[in-house]
DNA sequence: TATGAATGAGTGTTCATTCAT
DNA sequence: CATGAATGAACACTCATTCAT
């Protein structure tokens, strides 16, 4: 019985997931405009309703699955810094690491870069959600607390080198996904981390 | 005679203008997807089909209201940073101007950080669509120029190093659009400069 | 568990049948391009987009409406000769048959008579439809019997006789349903076959 | 004076002549609901609104191009027939010269079969407008003074025969526009002509 | 007369969402 | 819970017609 019941929400969940891993692939892919529910729904291999069973309509769809990829990238990243002991080896890993992260699934750096914006609309409609401020606020911490190590120069306003930092992977990926960079992601990648360090060497 | 001919020219322009200014607007409110070609033509005061006399279709018109709005926006940062004798000054002046440039209109400023890039649709389509590499290319003149000057560091990447400045810029301005970040945008960007110049004292 | 189930699938051909029916009220009332989608669904008692469930488009409808119409006028009228044992026979009353099964229905008529025609457009697209085909191969089989038995005159050819068989009917009916001539159209298909069997007779 | 005068209306006639010359090319070609008033006046060499000076509207610029083309094409075709002095030959060269007129320029066909007949809207709204009429009441006049002449039966109903001839041209060259035939226009019309000729041998 | 820029009504088609089964 | 057939609102784009010049 009890077994029986496990395995019934067990069975919720794997549904609920497979149109979440549907969702944030098909969205990714064509974007948030021209994804249908039903692709999503085919996808998963459910029925088109099935999909409002789970979730109220598209944008909640869409911010729930939004809401899970950050979610599990940051999870991922935080644990593949864990290997580092010192938050400024941490914070210079961390660029490269999240913009190797994206580099392996170009529809998934697209949907973080590109889609994550255009959804002014839900920023309004569900101000709640918040989903990129989680990434600010762990690199803020790790700033503060290198500031506290004394690796980073005191003068130095956290959240403005946060910003900074996300705000360049963003913008690289970005041009990346666009097909407007000539360079190679990755040497591109390389290029800006090597700037980071000899500033950040000086800012000792 | 000529009067009478300039007069309907001007007419012409005018109602060109109209619409690009409208189209501005609408796209940057509603977004791309969201935006009708009714409403920006109600908002020009022009018929709905006359939106079709001056562009081919709704992305002929979104390609060149960005377009127009990122030539202008470009050259008007150009004519202000004539002040500005040295790349060094005139890197460190682009960035505030740029961003004080784009705190005047949030709509604008939405134009550009958001809808610019869901356009992945518009970046496959017409290739020759490359608005952003304009600014790309100006902030990397400086940096070498910058770096010919012995003001910054010649190990220093030129084209890695405006994607930083760019980068930065535009994830501010983004989270400003987007509405999550409590913080001033202005005083945001005073912190950021300074992080910056630091820096760059550094890079001497 | 069984009638229901038919009763489901029968549901779905009444609803695409009732389509059918509509579209070619609709098409023979107003002519291809006059005729709404709209219209259609609205007669059918369907929403505007059931239509799409049944039909790739507005073309695909107006090529299976008239196929189906055809096959089923075809279909008849073999079976209404089937009473005649000899070609000869089949032949002569193969013109009133047809002529009077048009009469029936002013709008099918038109719509085999006239828009049958218009769509070159159709013919040019999809060149597997081909719908008076089967009319004139049919007719040409008697015609060949006829002169197998001994009915008809060998010298003349049976596909030539065909199309003036047939172009006749096509010709009076036109006349008729375009409302331009004054006399009535069984009159005219009485005098007309006296005309072929006072030929006929002659060509024993 | 006068003469400048006669320039004057020359011109118009002029005019006139060319909108109505490109009107009939352009929907011959394109059908009419497919042909765009901007594409006749620019083969026309006039402005879109020099057209409305001319003729009311659309509908009418077909109507009184279809007559003048009708008009054009019966006159040339009676000019052709004076050189036969008997009805009865007159009639059998008529079938030959109508389908070889028509042969010469496809979209000449396709613009008096398919065309005239998807009209019904105009027949309805202009009773006047009958074109085909003439060339009925031509042909069954032919049929009649054939009859007096002795060369075909008096049982024989003019007006029938006369259907039955123009019915067949009208299918033969239908099947050709619409190139549902794979005989050669030339071939078919030919063997039709001798059916013909056969049995009005037999019809003395 | 002649022009052609401007108009705006009109429509095929899509797709998020619902609900009877 | 699950289905997927049915719905119908929404919208880009066309083009006959007008009218100020």
């Amino acid at each position: 019985m009890k077994e029986k019941k496990i395995s019934v929400e067990d069975k919720k969940l794997q549904k609920r997931d497979a149109i979440i891993k549907s969702a944030i692939e098909v969205f990714a892919q064509k974007g948030f405009h021209n994804a249908k529910i039903s692709d999503i729904a085919k996808r998963a291999k459910v029925a088109d309703g099935t999909v409002y069973l789970y979730f109220n309509n598209k944008d909640d769809l869409m911010i729930q699955a939004m809401s899970e990829l950050l979610t599990e990238k940051l999870f991922e990243l935080k644990k593949r810094l864990t290997v580092e002991k010192k938050a400024i080896n941490k914070l210079y890993r961390f660029f490269q690491i999240h913009a190797q992260a994206l580099t392996g699934d170009r529809n998934v750096a697209r949907f973080i870069t590109v889609e994550l914006r255009q959804c002014q609309e839900f920023y309004e409609k569900y101000p709640e959600f918040t989903p990129i401020a989680d990434y600010i606020d762990f690199v803020e911490d790790l700033i503060t607390q290198a500031i506290e190590d004394g690796d980073i120069r005191k003068e130095i306003n956290p959240r403005a080198y946060a910003m900074i930092l996300l705000g360049t992977v963003d913008f690289v990926v970005t041009q990346w996904v666009l097909g407007k960079d000539n360079m190679s992601l990755e040497k591109t990648i390389e290029q800006i981390s090597q700037v980071f360090q000899l500033k950040t060497a000086l800012l000792l």
